[in-house]
DNA sequence: GACACCGTGTTGGATTTACAACAAACAGTT
DNA sequence: AACTGTTTGTTGTAAATCCAACACGGTGTC
């Protein structure tokens, strides 16, 4: 077990980490100063100094620790190999949804895609685990089909987001996984 | 102007606070301990004990600054004599709606009755200011009658507060105006 | 009465943060 | 180019808080 962490560093760095979300639903982190985040946070901007290198810095700390809380949570699952990615996307869109307002932060427009690019990194990792290889398709093209695969999907998934998740993360996985198997026919 | 105080002090005592009321919502003063005022405000127990002697203490400071407060806000307004009691009451019942919450923390069965002791001396002070006075009642008869208003405008306000303030301040100053003059002859 | 557990009040040393100040860089204006 | 205002990154010192520990008292159980 980690040794416990100082709780006056566990507050600085959290209400400096909800500051700079606040100000990145607002702008972009390239016209966020450490001053502004620092005057939200109510921290003296030396103590900023001691934690991070600059607002990059602690952008990239939220981003880092988000996409270990989402790897935590997905390893937490097991599932048998066909079912597994259907089961995994839904598990990944269960996240996504328990955390919607910090990722919709972390994916809009206002951020450089640092974020989606680790979002799609672990969707790859986890969801595409050995489901082309088991199809015994050409690697060459079951690389170019995953990339597909799971740039679709979270782009999807980044529009369910802003649509307020109007459907369960079962019906997003199941309509996901139809797609996937079937394409198109697989909808009419 | 005062100095201003460090933020740090002005954090460990505003979440010591918010957590004692917290706890008052569910139990009286009595059976609250420092510790679990700590563990809910996440602040070390040492800390406690250099901003307060005990929970007593830091009640009575709440209710302090509540009423020192209260009274900054009354003395904002300059009404004439006659109009006063009426204004003053209104203003009163605006002060407790938009401070409700702690107000009814503060009055409930779970804490004893100091509180309330000092809305009364207030409300004694501002709204008792020349009323009785200027119609040459008794002095002896106008304590009474004085003591009777005061404890039965407050816990009037106190029922006010309880049921959610289901009529306006000046609804509620104005019945309070008409029953002191009229008595229930007023009322019909 | 002994025991276990919990909370209190206190202490000393370590850590973290605040504060004020400074020099430098940057951006915008004239 | 000079000026102004703002932000940055850093520094030294002081203040506040944290942490772990201790002795003591109170409460409940056996």
């Amino acid at each position: 077990m980690t040794e416990r962490l100082d709780r006056r560093k566990k507050y600085t760095r959290m209400v400096l980490k909800d500051s700079l979300m606040e100000l990145l639903n607002e702008k972009s982190i390239n016209s966020v100063t450490v001053k502004e985040i620092c005057e939200l946070a109510d921290v003296n901007r030396s103590t900023f100094y001691t934690h991070y290198t600059d607002q990059y810095h602690l952008l990239e700390q939220i981003e880092s620790e988000l996409i270990q809380d989402m790897e935590r949570y997905l390893n937490s699952f097991n599932f048998e190999v066909e079912e597994e990615t259907m089961e995994m996307t839904e598990k990944l869109l269960e996240y996504l949804a328990s955390k919607s307002e910090e990722c919709k932060t972390l994916l809009n427009e206002h951020t450089d895609s640092t974020f989606q690019h680790k979002v799609t990194a672990v969707a790859h990792r986890f969801i595409m685990h050995e489901g082309l290889a088991a199809r015994k398709i050409d690697p060459k093209v079951s690389e170019y089909i995953g990339s597909f695969i799971v740039n679709g999907s979270i782009n999807m998934m980044k529009l369910w987001l802003y649509r307020g998740m109007d459907r369960s993360p079962k019906e997003m996985s199941g309509m996901i996984h139809t797609f996937i198997n079937k394409g198109l026919e697989g909808l009419s």
